[in-house]
DNA sequence: TGACTCCATGTCTGTTCTGACATAGTTTCC
DNA sequence: GGAAACTATGTCAGAACAGACATGGAGTCA
């Protein structure tokens, strides 16, 4: 980590927070799904609170599933996209 | 579901269980998921204790990921194969 | 401005998953 | 056959997650 003159330091958020390779795989793969779950969701035409009531769950739960919130497991957003219409094939190309 | 001479019946699981697409969907990829931990493992030579060792947990749990069992989510498999050095793109491909 | 819609975020409670343990079954040697 | 190594399955306490609710911010329109 490299100081610099104006203060601020040098350095990834991965060493930052000492990620391992495969928690950023996995923080990057649930970032690839919520973004997925959004452009879907937008596609269709639904605001989050009808997607929320389709799923039978909550506007907030949306929320941070499309913002990949850290209490989203990856179940919840591959059981939301398929649930959207999507199939393994076309979730392998969004990853 | 259609009735045959021998006294059993036809039909698929998916409709008796009455799962849905996404369901299935979703079931699948964790078998898809399921299958890849076992591969990796032996491709590396690990024996099922070992590979739980590495990933600090214990051995049932490394059977009931491979068995692709009910109580394995998604996240744990995917966290494992990550670990065992899986990239999203490979993911992808193994999907 | 205020009313309205949409999305973001903190927190609570009940449900689900994880790791661990025990134990049983399977396979591979001698 | 029997021992040893490996894998499968049932159960449980504690950790993590889901859904719900409250609330706040941002944008739109009259």
């Amino acid at each position: 980590m490299k100081k610099l003159k104006n203060g601020w330091v040098e350095g990834s958020v991965q060493d930052f927070l000492e990620l391992s390779d495969a928690d950023m795989e996995f923080i990057e793969t649930r970032r690839a799904l919520a973004r997925q779950v959004r452009t879907l969701r937008q596609e269709r035409g639904l605001t989050q609170t009808a997607l929320a009531a389709r799923l039978k769950t909550s506007q907030s739960r949306v929320a941070k599933m499309e913002a990949a919130d850290a209490t989203v497991s990856i179940d919840l957003l591959l059981q939301t996209l398929f649930r959207l219409g999507m199939n393994r094939h076309q979730l392998a190309k969004a990853l």
